[in-house]
DNA sequence: TCCAGGAGTTCGACGATGCAGAACGCTTAA
DNA sequence: TTAAGCGTTCTGCATCGTCGAACTCCTGGA
């Protein structure tokens, strides 16, 4: 089953792994199910599910396992224990408040961008749901931002490793085009997303940088092209975006 | 090692946990770190260490190991799964604001309340530092009112479970005490805490349960005991609580 | 400059342990 | 009453996780 992996790793690990996700991705599951969906002997995938409920990663209800809050606690955790997260929430809930529009904190793990904060203006709309998703990083403003400040070798890594994928007809596949674009965001200080992730949405996107330069994430607000246009796509928001990022910076900097 | 465990299960998953709750215990670690924390062989580490990193869930910068986002994503997402989730996030935003003191909601699993929302007052202090935090039960308001909704065998198996740990001089420690305490709250409709969980704090909790009368989760305000007393105490908040978890009842039931 | 110490990595051999499959009991539906 | 489906338990086999040794790389001190 499963067997691209290299040899030398821990083959249980990697079950134990699969049926996790695969009870995230069923949103929950029978023990019959799960072996089913990953190819298992029914009495393995009860021990594993067993042993995880024991570990308290899984919870069971009525013969259903789903995965537990405990998961919740150990990503919570990572994402507050660098206090400059919870400076930049501040700066994503201020971006949403004074747009009115979707605002967003990603940073950069394993060559994609992951959403780390998300707040949008109306408060009915506001929802976290999609905290945590990962995003092809070449297809998004603040991908585009984070990228630019990443260095020439782990850019190339990254496109190696991910690749360029077409989400839209406007989304950049070509490398040197991507390259030169990473250029102008240097120049400019931001980025600019035209529709490549979602036809019908435009984004701006601003990179933020620890205090010795090294990479640290990326702010973006994005919204529908008939109201990004004009001085406040040029202008008006760019402006903002890049003085809420040198906040940021400088809170981080100095806290 | 640490075989206290039950025959029957996968023991290299227990390890893999192990390694992981080490890394989140030490805010990240080495290879040689981690292998003495839990008296593994360097090589056993590494091996686990690699295979984690290829799947994913842990992070590598300069040798130095610690948990990925991965973990935000699925803890986010098993806490966004029931809709109901977002609602009660509402409640404690409201409450939060209204009171001007800390409101928190929690949910029971394994025995113990987790935090699942939490926000405060005044913006400065805003912290989600301690969500999917695990608590005693049976030493905090939101707690007594969960419990106060659960079966009697249910209560049964977690007192049996988990005992009655006393962290103040206030905390209830005997089962009886516990158990008429909890027919108050059912009879009141909220619940109160005296200090039994933090010298300095009191709080009150309400439970809310799904429409069918099954327990979902309890919404709850703390503050300190200067503040709360009196009419406050005895009135004002346990009236703006109880419309507040009604509310949330019926939203939950009409969504 | 050389050596010593520590860290990460690789390898091979042993035996613990994860795995499949069968068998059993329970519940539900026909 | 029977049959099908599910969860649970058990047992034997061979896989695969474990340890320890050996090697390299890096760093700091003499």
């Amino acid at each position: 089953m499963a067997s691209e992996h290299e040899r030398g790793r821990v083959k249980t690990m990697e079950t134990a792994f699969d049926i996790i996700e695969t009870l995230v991705a069923l949103d929950g599951g029978r023990i019959s199910e799960v072996a089913s969906e990953l190819g298992l002997a029914k009495s393995t995938a009860h021990r594993h599910l067993t042993t995880l409920e024991e570990l308290e990663y899984v919870v069971v209800d009525d013969g259903v396992y789903r995965p537990g809050l405990r998961f919740l606690q150990i990503g919570e955790q990572t994402r507050t224990r660098q206090e400059a997260y919870e400076l930049a929430k501040e700066k994503v809930t201020d971006l949403a408040a004074e747009t009115e529009e979707r605002s967003q904190f990603i940073v950069e793990e394993y060559g994609r961008g992951v959403y780390v904060f998300r707040d949008t203006g109306q408060r009915a709309v506001h929802t976290d749901s999609e905290i945590g998703k990962r995003i092809p990083i070449h297809a998004t403003a603040a991908g585009k931002a984070l990228l630019a400040t990443l260095s020439d070798e782990r850019i190339t890594e990254i496109i190696d490793h991910r690749g360029l994928p077409a989400l839209t007809e406007h989304t950049i596949t070509d490398e040197s085009t991507l390259r030169s674009e990473l250029e102008g965001i240097r120049d400019r200080g931001y980025s600019i997303n035209q529709q490549e992730n979602t036809i019908g949405l435009r984004a701006i996107g601003v990179p933020v940088e620890h205090g010795d330069g090294t990479p640290f994430g990326a702010l973006s607000v994005s919204g529908p092209t008939h109201r990004f246009q004009g001085t406040l796509f040029e202008e008006t928001l760019p402006n903002l975006m890049l003085g809420t990022a040198n906040e940021l910076e400088l809170n981080i900097q100095y806290s």
